[in-house]
DNA sequence: ACCAAGCTTTAAGTTAATTGTAATGTAACA
DNA sequence: TGTTACATTACAATTAACTTAAAGCTTGGT
């Protein structure tokens, strides 16, 4: 398995195929750009879990692919700067760099500084299809639940409820949070539609199957855990 | 408003004085330190938004703070190292520092990496969501207190009012301040409503697990410490 | 266009838990 | 030893959540 997919944003072949090799090595999948706007085209055309970026670029330099990145997307940046000045690596840290190092460097240093960029990822679950929580699946694609092998039947609503607590599945979500993401709605003064539509998921679940998974934490929200 | 709380620990006492100086400069509150062993302890005992650790200091190494710290605390940690030796750097990122200088550096490459990690503070960073003191955790998306592996039943106030104290350990905090922070009053004439819940939070922590975390200060407040 | 069926929402009554008050007991300080 | 500050407890008031039923929508069929 990939230890995660990398953009190398970099215009010395030489440097590039060094990089690129060692990273593969490591386990990453590479993708690489050589110039400036390109490098930005692709990053924002996909997603990639740390961006390798330099300096000095041809068509559109590092430090202004990643001001425009930043107005789009949060991926970690490396950069890589020829010149030891001052003045660049402090404007890249300021513009959202998470990091950067002088050439040359030591590939070691690179691998380390990766590593320590990735640990940082959010944890939040990408688009998977089929999610669960213990015996309790419910395939997105399909737009399907079961409970061991027996399918429930659940309306649009609550599928979409279920999908949302199955998503944040141990942490509390507040009705709040819930009405926005389920319902749509951005406020809604006076309402208790969370509260029925968290019944009848019990009714489906939890009463039926004698489990509890369903949590209310009084003055909070629900949550959903084993 | 200070710009953040920052915990300087570094042994020559020019170096130390140089960058708390320019750090105060800068809007941010420093603590200082001179060796390993009371930085580590202050680290712990106390909330800071950023910790700058020297590699070398008295009576426990910088790694080995490092490597203490991150068993119980996401505070981002910056790292002097005086050598420019890659294995010092490469361990410091593996064990969880989020940056690191060599000496001699220029301060404003310091002030431009302090920013960088304190602007990496997520809203979701694991050092927001969980905070703790001693074996007694809190985190905030769960909604969940633990001591030790066991769960405490929190009820909503309880939970706000330890939280608060939990941000504020080793801080003496005033009723008026509880009451105001926590149940939101900006003044009431006359109510012990805090001291009531202090009770329940010392039957459920103090009494239950026989510490003393929960203190009185006579005459002011209330604190929590060790 | 109308109806039927199923889904969604509102609303009201019920139940349960939390919260705050107040009264009484205990420890600290002068 | 008197006085003040804090600790403790029981209970009543308040607030939050649960449940049910009925009204309001949609959707698809005729």
């Amino acid at each position: 398995m990939s230890q995660g997919r990398i953009l190398l944003i970099e215009d010395e072949t030489k440097i590039r195929r060094f990089i690129q090799l060692e990273l593969e090595h490591e386990g990453y999948t590479v993708e690489e750009e050589q110039d400036g706007r390109s490098g930005l085209d692709k990053a924002l055309s996909k997603n990639f879990d740390l961006i390798i970026l330099d300096v000095m670029l041809p068509s559109l330099n590092g430090m202004e692919v990643l001001r425009r990145l930043r107005q789009n997307s949060q991926t970690p940046v490396i950069m890589l700067t020829a010149r030891d000045e001052i003045t660049d690596k402090v404007m890249g840290l300021d513009i959202g760099a998470d990091d950067y190092m002088t050439k040359p460097f030591a590939i070691e240093e690179l691998l380390a500084r990766i590593r320590a960029a990735l640990k940082h990822r959010r944890v939040d679950a990408p688009s998977l299809t089929a999610i669960q929580i213990g015996s309790l699946k419910l395939n997105r694609n399909r737009h399907q639940v079961t409970y061991g092998d027996e399918e429930l039947e659940l309306t649009k609503r609550e599928f979409d409820l279920l999908e949302y607590l199955i998503l944040n599945k141990g942490i509390v979500l507040t009705r709040d949070a819930i009405l926005e993401k389920v319902w749509g709605y951005d406020f809604m003064g006076d309402t208790n539609i969370v509260d029925v539509y968290i019944r009848y998921l019990r009714g489906k679940i939890d009463d039926k199957y004698q489990v509890k998974l369903i949590h209310t934490v009084r003055g909070v929200g629900y949550q959903l855990k084993l």
